[in-house]
DNA sequence: ACAAGTCTTGAGAACGCTAACAATATGCGC
DNA sequence: GCGCATATTGTTAGCGTTCTCAAGACTTGT
């Protein structure tokens, strides 16, 4: 007989509690200034009522939204998604944001825009006015975006953008790219690897950059040169399979690569595997991103594991606490952990 | 000098056009009875002064908020989410819903909910209560929990049940189980097996029963026995470990297993590795799922793709309609397809 | 040309909440 | 106890939209 009961407002529980709307409303924000006994005796209105506040009439009174915002990349066509998207990014945003939103009883919201669509300023303009949340967050590719961030800031909602170095407008966090890559070659060297190439990503993600800053620095340390040994990829698994094909074409003594995403290391282990070398008695391999599917090649791969999850978490919080975003506010990095499975070993002749 | 200006509303819109309030709104909403000419006119202000609607406000006053919940299974912590997640459902889910809702003027907000929780309801009720959706997409394990679809019902919320097959309440939208179950096993029998093998899912998940049902169909059409052919797992990795080496053990003459997740796929491959088979040549395997991990596995698997995103999709479409929900909707079908693969092949004694 | 309808537009209330302010109660120093 | 500061509660006015209903403009039939 689905009533379709309406919903209880505040109205319904000061009435229940004999007290204004606005004593309400301060019990349920956690405002000063109610007295124990009064603030016991609205809360346990609240609970018996099962009161929950409706973000739309708080959205229309209020300063805040309670809304984030989350912004990804989109694929044009299901094709596309599926044929390209490799690693697990919206499932990890989502478990960090939407549990960290929902500690602070905020709410997320994503939002699927296309960087290289001309309507870029429209679609995100059209999301901010029908949401007005009050912070957005920024992935990769969109953490660059010079339309998008010039849009958000002249809108003045505050923004975190996520594996961005540079240090404004918003908050910028990182995941330790250049660190990762880093501590991914020194491990090899470590292992005895003298020559260590690396497929990068493309370069449109400034966070492929800093992955080969870190890998040159590594082979700087130990005197190692490292001209002809990078290739440039776009993430994707073709474009690993050309890499890695360069790469062992022209490097005769090779024992080690780094691939900037785990697409482009699987390519890399399929070539490999095609020339009759073993991974990793005969080359070493490293991926970036750790998705699940790097658990289950033969052999696995060890993999720099990015703490997606855990930098969209700190994202929204630094939105949600809303400190008035000072000019040049540090950038926050969320350090990379490198898992190592069975895809390295010494280098050939060190065992 | 970030203005924060404040957004552009219907009363400017109306004032630029020097009509009344209920005049753009009818023009915005699409409502009838407004003339041409005044319609192009308020058309124009709106697109000069790039007027959005707030949400928010549609809310407050109007019966709809643009907002569909979709309802996903959570994961208590991080390490649980990426040890035992197989799918790619949530990025699935929001490729087909977010799109589908944004072509409409709609919302997509996701929910985590963990079903064995206590507080189900609690939870549930209070995303309700705040964000009042016109609709709700539930996904299993969820689109079966009595509480969940009671608490619905009772709120009068239209809602659709994905995977599920069973008539009322709300909508029900299956990815043909039972059918693509039967598929798979007839293309086994026409490559020549006989015995084959299935792994099926949990019994909480009313799907895992109809897989089993049409895998159990094709053999009877075939008159063939299924005694002893059948595991249950539990789709995680270390279960599909369990069940191959039971049947494996159990069935000397076994030629092909059909896997009820990409997961216990995977442990299948790895057990007939361990066990010296070749995969396809010695036994056949085919999985459901399709994630993007079966293209890179070795040898790439033939699965049984579920057309999430378009089934969610689909849901979507039904819950914006808004048609009366008669009782005893019709339940919506999306078929699954067969992805042929490297890992079928003949069976022995056949090529 | 007039009544009765239909189409088009507008005015005002209402949605549920919070901000700002007003009113009342309480505490403190003397 | 008095007067002032401060803590506590209440009142009112919107927020931006749609709904309801009423008013005006136009048709149409006779």
């Amino acid at each position: 007989m689905a009533r379709g009961r309406k919903s209880v407002t505040i109205r319904d529980v000061a009435q229940d509690a004999g007290v204004s709307l606005q004593t309400v409303s301060r019990v349920v924000n956690g405002g000063p200034n109610v007295r124990p006994a009064l603030r016991d005796k609205v809360r346990a209105s609240i609970e018996r009522l099962g009161y929950v506040p409706s973000l739309a009439a708080q959205r229309m009174s209020g300063s805040r939204s309670y809304i984030i915002l989350a912004i990804n990349d989109r694929e044009r066509t299901l094709a596309d998604w599926r044929e390209r998207r490799g690693t697990d990014w919206v499932d990890q945003m989502l478990l960090g944001g939407i549990l960290t939103c929902s500690k602070h009883g905020y709410r997320m919201m994503v939002e699927l825009i296309d960087t290289h669509s001309d309507h870029v300023e429209r679609e995100l303009g059209a999301a901010i006015s029908a949401l007005q949340p009050d912070g957005v967050v920024l992935t990769p590719p969109h953490s660059e975006n010079a339309l998008i961030t010039g849009l958000l800031t002249e809108r003045g909602i505050p923004f975190a953008r996520i594996g961005s170095k540079t240090p404004g407008p918003g908050i910028a966090l990182t995941m330790g790219d250049e660190g990762a890559a880093h501590l991914a070659t020194t491990r090899l060297l470590e292992l005895g690897h003298r020559r260590i190439a690396m497929i990068a990503g493309p370069a449109q993600y400034s966070l492929s950059g800093w992955r080969v800053e870190g890998w040159k620095r590594a082979l700087a340390e130990h005197r190692l040169p490292f001209e002809g040994l990078l290739e440039v990829g776009d993430f994707g698994y073709e474009s690993g399979t050309r890499a890695a094909r360069a790469l062992l074409d022209r490097i005769p003594d090779l024992t080690a690569i780094i691939a900037s995403s785990d697409q482009m290391a699987l390519a890399t282990l399929e070539v490999a595997r095609d020339r009759g070398l073993n991974v990793p008695r005969d080359l070493s391999l490293i991926s970036f991103d750790n998705t699940p599917i790097v658990r289950f090649t033969n052999p696995p791969l060890t993999a720099v594991d990015q703490p997606i999850a855990e930098t969209v978490s700190r994202a929204v919080e630094q939105l949600i606490a809303r400190e008035p975003v000072v000019d040049g506010a540090p950038v926050i990095e969320v350090a990379a952990t490198l898992v190592e499975r069975s895809s390295t070993a010494p280098a050939p002749g060190m065992a």
